[in-house]
DNA sequence: ATATGTACCATTAGTACAAATGGTACAACT
DNA sequence: AGTTGTACCATTTGTACTAATGGTACATAT
């Protein structure tokens, strides 16, 4: 398995290691049951923090394409070719831009939706919920 | 017609002249038919920006408060009193609410749900459209 | 001429967040 | 002792938005 960082891309390090993880699992080249390289390992290797590489693995846990098992390492979670297609994003932007398009609709502007916006999504954060 | 801007107020100025001049048509202190200062008057006025004055006429006219007619002046809406109790913010609050909740269900985080969003706004605001 | 709403040009200050970095520490296990 | 994922403490850099300000200009009317 080959993982390629490019700095100067656009997009953030921890996503494109989310993203060649996934192609690798829907391409074969990993299979599920197989062991991954520890956080600090792949870390090392690509020259990133723990911290990023740590930030992929939990979005990829929590799209349970893998399995983190703590000490023993963190494995490619037996339905980790079904979920590696699903992209929360696509779902995030096909719902999300459903709403806009009928508040804009309804007479809404652009700054009133963001401050509202803003608004809940504090207000969660203020309930102790974080990732 | 007795209007007071408190600069020391976390409440927008812009805000603050929408809400009270919604006030004082639900309170009949001001009649549909009954004609505004102008911009350029109201903001000499309070001491404001002729830009923050101009700012509160637009949201109020886009609900339907009042009527603007040009060199004319501005005049309260004949429909004035219904439209001031209908706040857009409640209605952007619920829909953009239960969408956010119920893509928090789905496992979405809130930072990819910020990203998103702001994906989306700024996708239409590349097309021309602006406030 | 004067007044109206409106539409541009622009700047300043404050706020908030993403992304990435560094360090320390923990329990659970080999 | 050493490794695992994880959870805290924190900072820096860049971006993007709101709110408010100032000035200029326009067509349309009295």
């Amino acid at each position: 398995m080959e993982i390629i960082i490019d700095i100067e891309d656009s997009e953030p390090l921890f996503a494109q290691l989310v993203t060649q993880i996934k192609q690798a699992v829907l391409s074969g080249k990993i299979l599920p049951g197989d062991s991954l390289p520890s956080i600090r390992q792949l870390a090392g290797d690509l020259r990133l923090n723990n911290k990023t590489v740590a930030k992929a693995y939990r979005l990829l846990e929590r799209d349970s394409v893998i399995e983190a098992k703590g000490y023993r390492g963190t494995f490619i979670h037996p339905q980790a070719v079904a979920n590696s297609t699903v992209d929360i994003n696509d779902i995030i932007t096909r719902k999300l831009g459903d709403t806009i398009q009928a508040l804009r609709t309804s007479g809404a502007t652009d700054s009133e939706i963001r401050i509202v916006f803003a608004e809940l999504m504090k207000a969660h954060q203020e309930q102790g919920v974080n990732l």
